[in-house]
DNA sequence: TACAATGTTTTAAG
DNA sequence: CCTTAAAACATTGT
C-alpha cells in the first residue's frame, strides 16, 4: 500500500509514542521483514529507551531512540503501523511491537515486503544519510532529474518513476497520477521527452507529491478531486479531463492506467 | 482455482 | 560496469 503520503501519515501514527520509555520490545524474529539484521540488538537496545523523533524519506522511516538507538522501517507493500492498547496480544502479522506505558507501538505486514533495520551510533545511520534528495526538497532540480532520465533513455517512463533512486517515494498510483497530469503516456521511453514534456513531468511531480501530502499525508483522507486516483481502479473507468475511456495495461512490470486521448507518447 | 495486490531485491541478459 | 526485464518473496482477497 504504502507510497510517500502513506508513509508520512503512518509515521505520525507512532509519533503517539513520542517522549515516552518503551517497557518491552516484542518480536517475531524468524519474520522475512528482519532479512540480514540482528534482532537481539534491537530488543536489548531498545527495551527501556526513550521514543525521541520521527522522519520519513521517500517510502522509508526512521525513529529515533534515547541510547543512540535508531530504528529504520520500510512498510513494503502492506505494511502499516498502529497504535494498540498497551497489553493488546500481538496478532499473527504484529511482527514488531513496542510497549509503553499508555499503548503499544506496533508494525504489523501480513506480506512482509516490509523491512526493519537498526542502528546504534551518534549518527544518523549511514544508509539514510545516502538517500537521494526528496522530491519536494530544493535538492530536487530539474537538472537532476533530466539527468536521470537520460541514464534510463530506454526504459519506459512508467518504470523510471517508480525507481526509488530518482522519485524517491513514488509508487504506483503516484506514477500514473505524475504522468496523467503531465499528458505523457506511460510506455512512452525517458529518452524521448522533449523539454516541455521534461519540464511538465517535472512539475507533475512534485505537484502530486504536495497534492498527496496534504490529503493523505495529513489523515488519510482521498487525494484532491479531480484526480486520476478516484477513477484509475474501477474497470470502465473514465478520464478526468476528457471523458475518454481509460486504458489498462502492464507498463514496466506494474498494472497501470492512462487516458490514451491526453497522455501522448513522445515522438 | 488462478490471478492480482499502492514494493523491493536478486538474477539474468543485453 | 551499466541498464533493463523478469522472477521471487508471503499472504489475502476476488
Amino acid at each position: 500500500m504504502p507510497e510517500l503520503a502513506e508513509v508520512e501519515f503512518y509515521r505520525k501514527v507512532w509519533d503517539g509514542g513520542i517522549k515516552q520509555k518503551v517497557r518491552a520490545v516484542e518480536l517475531h524474529a524468524s519474520k522475512r521483514i528482519f532479512r540480514g539484521m540482528d534482532t537481539k540488538a534491537l530488543t536489548q537496545a531498545l527495551t527501556g529507551s526513550v521514543l525521541v523523533s520521527s522522519a520519513t524519506h521517500g517510502k522509508q522511516l526512521l525513529f529515533r531512540f534515547s541510547k543512540n538507538g535508531w530504528l529504520g522501517l520500510h512498510l513494503g507493500m502492506s505494511g502499516r503501523l498502529r497504535i494498540g492498547v498497551p497489553d493488546e496480544e500481538a496478532g499473527r502479522h504484529d511482527h514488531l511491537v513496542l510497549r509503553q506505558a499508555r499503548q503499544a507501538l506496533i508494525f504489523s505486514d501480513p506480506r512482509q515486503f516490509g523491512r526493519v533495520l537498526f542502528h546504534q551510533g551518534v549518527a544518523p545511520p549511514k544508509w539514510w544519510a545516502a538517500l537521494p534528495p526528496q522530491i519536494l526538497s530544493e535538492e530536487f532540480t530539474l537538472t537532476r532529474m533530466t539527468r536521470f532520465l537520460s541514464r534510463h533513455a530506454r526504459a519506459p517512463l512508467k518504470a523510471v518513476l517508480l525507481t526509488q533512486r530518482g522519485f524517491p517515494g513514488i509508487g504506483n498510483w503516484m506514477a500514473d497520477e505524475v504522468l496523467w497530469q503531465a499528458g505523457i503516456a506511460p510506455a512512452c521511453l525517458a529518452g524521448k521527452l522533449d523539454a516541455m514534456q521534461t519540464k511538465r513531468l517535472f512539475r507533475a511531480a512534485r505537484f502530486v507529491c504536495r497534492g498527496a501530502m496534504r490529503t493523505v499525508g495529513i489523515d488519510f483522507r482521498d487525494p484532491p478531486g479531480g484526480w486520476l486516483y478516484h477513477r484509475r481502479w474501477r474497470r470502465g473507468g473514465i478520464c478526468p479531463r476528457d471523458g475518454a475511456a481509460l486504458r489498462h495495461a502492464e507498463v514496466g512490470g506494474r498494472t497501470t492506467c492512462w487516458c490514451p486521448s491526453c497522455q501522448k507518447q513522445g515522438f
